[in-house]
DNA sequence: TGTACAACCGCACATTTGTGTGGTTTTATT
DNA sequence: AATAAAACCACACAAATGTGCGGTTGTACA
């Protein structure tokens, strides 16, 4: 049995859900909610496993619901409903914690489906928003896209690590032991292979890139 | 028309694929190899939209297959190839630069659809192996608990995303039409709210939190 | 109507940075 | 044995930065 709770102001869409789940072996609508507010009130003491949350609704939006309510229940399982694939929304919503989402207009036999796939697990999306998700997740993990010559050795990366954590030339110089002059060396050697003049810069792409 | 390039050992597999691409109006194979070595061989002067990557091969493996065409084509989609859907290893492949994956058993018409797809810039996958990104997707992003106090204003974001492309105060001051010491000031309440002291510590932070 | 906050501007001054120039030593590759 | 590359050091100086202080304006909210 899944517990499925909708946030959702439209009335007649709310109720058509509830009436979809209620009506079908093995699910149960557990709780229906015309905005974030009283869903939030509620959830603590809420037995769910799948949330269905709207974007667009009167009071706090569902993006900052979403993050809301994954702090008030963190493996919560919160599909969002939206109206087109706004993919920027969507995305965001992703950043503040849902697993997936839902087209509204999307067939009552594949919806239920989606719903047990989240259940269970899965995270329901189409493929054109998965590519946008695992774009910026390729950026945060090794993989870098334009590695043109970009290999720092161990002493410049341990100078950039140190960068970056805030400390200045003299810092850097008493933690590793070297002369700043040489803290200097390295920095000017890191701009060169980065193609970069500033700390900002060498810091900002270093960290896109990966390699700190 | 989408040019296809396919990178499998076993004969049967690889002959089959490449029959049913070159079958198919506005696809074409482009090219067919039995291993990754003479893939990334002719890779430079090949015309390829998509590739298609076995990762089980003999001599080097689809994965770093995978990692070494990137750095060749940068833009290159690769869906891999796998019999089971091992969830470890697309993971892997997804990491490297895969942009999907395509199940082997999966039937040519919804393969031919995956490759179209990985052409026009989704990413086929299950919504199991989703879920797994946007997992890792989360956590490196700003969903984390700790984003409590680091909302920058508007004005502060913008003079930040100036500072890690890499430009000087008064460059920024140019961009933005206002004057030095204002973005002075803005980087000033940028270090307080952020709790940091250096430029290259407000980017390195900024970024990992996913603010700018 | 008062308080709060974002966005804007200004000046002074010590400190830090970026970049020019010049070097040595050690280690790995050819 | 020669070459390259990494790591080290030094000096000089203009430019940029960080931080102290001071301020105005406009919008939002209680």
């Amino acid at each position: 049995m899944i517990n499925v709770a909708i946030v959702e102001d439209n009335d007649t869409i709310r109720e058509g859900l509830a009436a979809l789940i209620n009506g079908t072996a093995g699910y149960s609508c557990v709780g229906a909610f015309g905005d974030c507010e009283s869903f939030l009130a509620k959830l603590p003491s809420l037995k769910v496993d799948v949330s269905l949350m709207d974007i667009g609704l009167p009071g706090m939006n569902g993006i900052d619901g979403v993050t809301k309510a994954k702090q008030i229940k963190p493996n919560l399982n919160i599909l969002m409903l939206t109206i087109y694939e706004e993919s920027q929304v969507v995305f965001k919503a992703l950043c503040a914690g849902a697993c997936g989402y839902l087209v509204k207009k999307t067939p009552p036999l594949r919806l239920l489906e989606s719903i047990k796939d989240a259940f269970e697990g899965g995270s329901p999306m189409s493929s054109q928003i998965a590519r946008q998700v695992i774009t910026v997740f390729q950026q945060n993990t090794g993989f870098k896209d334009d590695n043109n010559e970009s290999d720092l050795s161990e002493r410049e990366r341990e100078v950039l690590v140190s960068l970056a954590e805030g400390n200045n030339y003299n810092e850097i110089a008493n933690r590793l032991f070297i002369s700043v002059d040489t803290v200097r060396h390295h920095i000017r050697n890191i701009y060169k292979k980065l193609h970069v003049h500033s700390q900002s810069e060498a810091v900002a792409k270093a960290i896109r890139k990966g390699l700190i």
